[in-house]
DNA sequence: CACAGGATTGCAAACGGTTGCAGACTCGCT
DNA sequence: AGCGAGTCTGCAACCGTTTGCAATCCTGTG
């Protein structure tokens, strides 16, 4: 169907070899040769097979990209990084969603693994040994996850923690409710570590309400016991559960922030539109991405693995202060009223 | 690195055809050789390469999935159905994300086309022409994109515009306002004739508030204009659009549904979420991409490609009546109160 | 006991490329 | 004219599989 190296070489009169050269190291092949090599593969439509080189070469030219649910709209935004960097760099991306399933997970690196030159894992589910096997014979970068010696690219949680906490302290807050995410998330578990540090630096009351799913629906579900918490502000997971909180704030008739203040760790796009606006630690997700690929671009290039492995990158979070946070409710405490 | 089937047949001790064979055509081969290569291959954890294979039989077992922007919740949805199907079959997806950007679009489809078996066109934003051209010497499928004899998976936009005016007739709204999308697309171009074939049927005037991006952003251009036209209740091109007319709506102090109605399409997961939470049409999107995926494979096993080629399948919408939509403002038409 | 015929298995070619090596030409010089 | 040094180009081997064909072994039968 599709002109083989051979029908360009028919065409040009020379050798498959020739036209080899001619297409991938020009400057070693006469130029007039290479004009005719040029015209004909044109005049065939002629692409490389990319399975061909990889025979030979080793190297596929694909990466893999393995997230556990693209409807959390956390993910599309990473992937949307690798994407836009890995066209840059010429090399094409397989996706697999495994579902939040730890066991398909392992299931489809194990897959994958064997078609591209490296893999990016983003916010696995399986556990640290599995992957530092899996990372031991293949070329990894893990997102949002930190495993021993495994390059890895991920967010500075402690500093957006201090920053949402700072942020509440400023306004009075001084007992506040954290919900957080899976019991074994590694992320839900950092965060949690940064709350408390920052809370202690601050002299200020940290609850912790528990674990959550980290959905719209865990914010529901966590609600409830915030508001039983006695705290004047609350700390979620992520921003699907801060919007989850809000709605069950609104519909027990609890105003936000009046009532109680909210804040969420992400930005996620429908933080903007949720009503009230979101106050959130963005998280550069896009980014992570973009760096992700670089790692493992490099990762493969480089013979020497030392200087990569146990490479990381940490990205900064930023608060965006909006409409779900305001002065504490307690006004006895109210810095701003003595 | 990897073993290859050289090293498990040695290890079996016999020859590399009698591996090929015991793995991919069992009952060819005796018993008891099967069982020995069998245990050789698990414990050298060969897995044969799919690249060398494709150079033989001409199939990759890959797919390409091109998509205008991951950010926009709908496309994951189908993505996420095009994954789930893709790994019931053991093939794996390449994803690509155009960026909205119709001529990059081609491009990457003529690069991921040598690499794959077929391809799906997830709302393509490239002309008509370009996509014959396409699907002329590949196989491609496309989803929410109609064009002649490429065969494709799309939505019932005139059902699910009749259903949309048909709830709202009911409410007591005689002038529907249309906030369209994007002036080249496909979709918005179908959803416009439902609504004005369904509006004519019921002898109800439609207002054309005109064309604006298919986001949030849009929406929120769109408001005062729908506002504007004077009347009652809007349909808007997506979800998105729907959330940014309910924030500008409210910012100007509109109450949703007591002064306007507003009806959305697609029901992404944040609709739910809005506040009011948004009646729409659901499209069922996970189910567009399985169903894409599996008219592909059947396409690329049929050597009688006749029996495809045009084959189309709909997918009918259902009406989510949520709080955004209410009894139309101008109670001298309320039926409810003669 | 010779032989037909089925069941297994190995050999070698092929898929579409890349690349080391050596041969063929072209020049420029002596 | 002869020779050395480049410069180009073709030959052939190789990457990891699959598969047509032929060789081998066995079994049953006349």
């Amino acid at each position: 169907m599709a002109a083989t190296i051979r029908d360009v070489a028919r065409l040009a009169g020379v050798s498959a070899s020739t036209v080899s050269r001619a297409l991938s190291m020009p400057g070693v092949v006469n130029a007039t040769t290479r004009a005719r090599v040029q015209a004909a593969a044109e005049q065939l439509g002629y692409a490389p097979n990319k399975a061909a080189r990889g025979l030979i070469t080793g190297r596929t030219g694909n990466i893999g990209l393995v997230v556990p649910d693209l409807a959390n709209p956390f993910f599309p935004s990473v992937v949307k990084g690798v994407q836009a960097r890995a066209r840059m760099h010429d090399v094409a991306v397989f996706l697999a969603d495994t579902d939040e399933d730890a066991a398909a997970e392992v299931g489809l690196v194990l897959a994958l693994a064997k078609q591209v030159d490296g893999l990016i894992l983003c916010s696995p589910r399986a556990d640290e040994d599995e992957l530092a096997a899996i990372a031991a014979d293949t070329n990894v970068v893990l997102v949002n996850r930190l495993v021993e010696g495994v390059p890895a690219v991920t967010f500075d949680n402690e500093g957006g923690m201090r920053q949402a906490i700072a942020h509440l302290v400023a306004l009075g807050h001084r007992k506040i409710a954290w919900v957080g995410g899976p019991k074994t998330s590694w992320s839900s578990a950092h965060r949690s570590i940064g709350l408390y540090a920052a809370a202690h630096d601050h002299g200020v009351k940290l609850v912790d309400v528990g674990h959550f799913a980290p959905t719209y629906e865990g914010g529901m579900a966590a609600a409830d016991q915030a508001v039983a918490s006695g705290a004047t502000a609350v700390v979620a997971y992520n921003d699907l559960v801060a919007i989850g909180l809000l709605a069950r704030l609104h519909a027990r008739g609890i105003t936000v922030p009046d009532d109680l203040s909210v804040v969420g760790i992400d930005d996620i796009a429908m933080s903007r539109m949720s009503r009230p606006a979101l106050t959130t630690v963005r998280l550069p997700k896009q980014r992570a991405g973009e760096i992700a690929v670089e790692l493992l671009l490099a990762m493969i290039d480089d013979p020497d693995p030392d200087t990569i492995i146990g490479t990381r990158g940490t990205l900064h979070g930023e608060l965006m202060v909006r409409d779900s946070t305001g002065l504490a409710a307690d006004r006895t405490s109210d810095p701003a009223r003595p």
